[in-house]
DNA sequence: ACACGTGTTATGCG
DNA sequence: TCGCATAACACGTG
């Protein structure tokens, strides 16, 4: 499931397999993935163009089109994923975070697809349909991305207001591509508790928090995908913390279960 | 049967 | 209007 890690691999598949080739037919008959648009109405806006660049800001990501064309925004949600398939049906995807749960020529989730005039297809592959596909999709609110942020800016995002310092990572319009285990693996390595108010946060604590960004970014860019950081397997029931053998603790935070360390990130 | 979920967003309240 | 909290969304999985 796609935090900014693995929606940069979709954008590399999309920038690797999906640009420049013609569309011939769109599918876009899922109203619920295409809102606000009707049916047939990114069909016709895209039919006789082809993808230009592959952007992404946070977990948002988007394509030009040619001849001026709208840009063709995908939010992979919950738990799409991009699958490209070449004239003989030959698949590229983005990543393999789904963990086998999928074969290749499984399409019973295909929600969204373009077809080219070379006969492949770039599919959104979606059971829970909480991706979403638009036209000219607003990105101009979300925050600087996660991956690139300066320490200014990461600053400022934490800099006012009283929410827990958990929920404001979670917020796209002050970080874009922090999702719940990144946060709480960023929150377990900077040992900070995830419901301290951002206004009880030092100096010291929002260094901590962004060197601990910036280093689960990567490492999860690098290794391909959030599953891949240090907490991952212990956020369960039982679960001792990896560092010092306490018992992680859970809780709801900013709507979200979080896991921490009952000791060092005690509150 | 039932609770859960790696994301977003409409709604409500002070 | 702002900042924050919560429910709702859809649906497969354990």
């Amino acid at each position: 499931m796609p935090e900014l890690p693995e929606v940069e691999s979709a954008r590399a598949v999309i920038e690797r397999a999906g640009l420049g080739r013609e569309i011939a037919g769109v599918d876009d008959s899922d109203t619920y993935v295409c809102r606000p648009h009707r049916p047939g109405q990114i069909r016709d806006a895209l039919v006789g163009r082809a993808l230009g660049a592959a952007h992404r800001r946070g977990k948002s990501m988007w394509c030009d089109t040619t001849w001026d064309g709208p840009e063709l925004g995908i939010h992979l949600g919950m738990s799409g994923k991009i699958v490209i398939a070449g004239p003989d049906g030959t698949e590229a995807d983005g990543g393999d975070y789904w963990e086998g749960r999928r074969r290749p020529g499984d399409y019973r989730w295909c929600r969204f697809a373009l077809t080219f005039a070379d006969g492949g297809r770039l599919m959104l592959v979606d059971p829970r349909r909480l991706g979403r596909v638009r036209l000219d999709p607003p990105v101009a609110s979300l925050g600087p991305d996660a991956a690139t942020m300066t320490p200014a800016e990461f600053r400022a995002a934490l800099a006012s207001g009283t929410a827990p310092v958990k929920a404001r990572l979670l917020d796209q319009e002050a970080v874009a591509g922090i999702g719940n285990l990144l946060a709480d693996q960023i929150l377990w390595s900077a040992r900070i508790n995830p419901g301290r108010r951002v206004d009880r946060l030092t100096g010291d604590d929002v260094d901590r928090l962004l060197r601990a960004t910036r280093r689960a970014v990567r490492s999860a860019l690098a290794d391909g995908g959030v599953h891949t950081l240090g907490l991952n397997g212990f956020r369960l029931a039982g679960a001792r913390c990896p560092r010092d053998g306490a018992p992680m603790a859970r809780s709801a935070v900013g709507g979200r279960t979080s896991w921490w360390c009952s000791v060092e990130q005690a509150v």
